[in-house]
DNA sequence: AGTACGCCCTGGCCGC
DNA sequence: TGCGGCCAGGGCGTAC
């Protein structure tokens, strides 16, 4: 499950393999994957002979960028980019759904068990317009302030948290994990939220997120990197999945609600 | 505006 | 060993 720090991950592993290389060949074999607009063969002819200028990210999103126009490339709950030198050095099990080979050499497939993710294209100039994401926790703008304005609403906490419109990369491990270390229940009204604990949220979302990279990444389900190695930061989840456990900071069993249709951890010993 | 629910999809796991 | 059923949940659409 690709959040922010999964999708950072791959930015940071991809972007010097795919800065400044043209696309000699892109080949799309799975529909759902381009769903969202014109089909398959209309972006594989558009991104055909294209030169990749910059490899972003913005939330869970990864975008190249190829001049005028981005390929987005949004990863759902089992997506993969994987990096070989050679075509010949990728997978090609019937999980693989794209490939885009590249002038020189070097090749990147992208491989999706569950078929959540896509690719489509937007104009580079209008990626923020158009991708409708809210703030990027980890940029300095993200501050109390911000958040505070985020908070003015009665939704229940960690739902607020995962909206993507408000705040950008956020998903269901992180979320728990930052609450968890902010000693704020999930289920908590936005609203309720006091002064101190918004201080402690903003720095817990930001420390989770940056661990996460530090470390790779989780590998819960089966994300691994470019090079297909997976994750350290699943080792240092505190209450994700770890219902029936004692809660490492006060000895309380954690529990697992169900909240917007989400599993949700959090120890009902030390979050308020 | 909020909340709930179903859908997409596959593999892993459970119980029988 | 096999098989049905459930679960995982990101994002979207729809309904209330």
């Amino acid at each position: 499950m690709p959040e922010l720090p999964e999708v950072e991950v791959i930015r940071r592993a991809l972007a010097p393999h795919l800065e400044g290389r043209r696309i000699v060949r892109a080949e799309l074999t799975e529909r759902r994957l381009t769903r969202r607009d014109g089909g398959f063969a209309t972006l594989a002819r558009a991104v055909t002979g294209r030169t990749i200028r910059a490899v972003r990210r913005r939330g869970k999103h990864l975008l190249l960028v190829l001049g005028e126009r981005a390929l987005v490339i949004r990863l759902g709950m089992t997506g993969q980019l994987l990096w070989a030198d050679c075509e010949a050095g990728l997978p090609c099990d019937r999980h693989v759904h794209a490939r885009l080979l590249l002038e020189g050499g070097g090749a990147l497939a992208y491989r999706d068990i569950r078929k959540f993710g896509e690719m489509f294209l937007l104009p580079a100039a209008e990626l923020d317009t158009r991708l409708r994401l809210g703030i990027e926790p980890l940029v300095p703008g993200f501050t109390v302030d911000a958040l505070r304005a985020l908070c003015r609403r009665s939704t229940k906490i960690k739902p607020l948290l995962l909206d993507q419109r408000r705040v950008a990369g956020i998903g269901n491990i992180y979320a728990d994990e930052a609450l968890f270390r902010a000693g704020i229940r999930p289920t908590r009204p936005a609203s309720s939220l006091r002064a101190d604990e918004l201080t402690a949220l903003r720095e817990a979302i930001r420390d989770v997120l940056k661990a996460g990279i530090r470390h790779r990444g989780s590998s819960i389900a089966n994300f691994c990197d470019p090079h297909g190695r997976p994750g350290r930061f699943a080792e240092r989840h505190q209450v994700y999945r770890k219902q029936g456990q004692r809660c490492p900071r006060c000895g309380v069993t954690i529990a697992r609600i169900l909240l917007g249709q989400r599993g949700t951890h959090f120890c009902p010993g030390c979050q308020a």
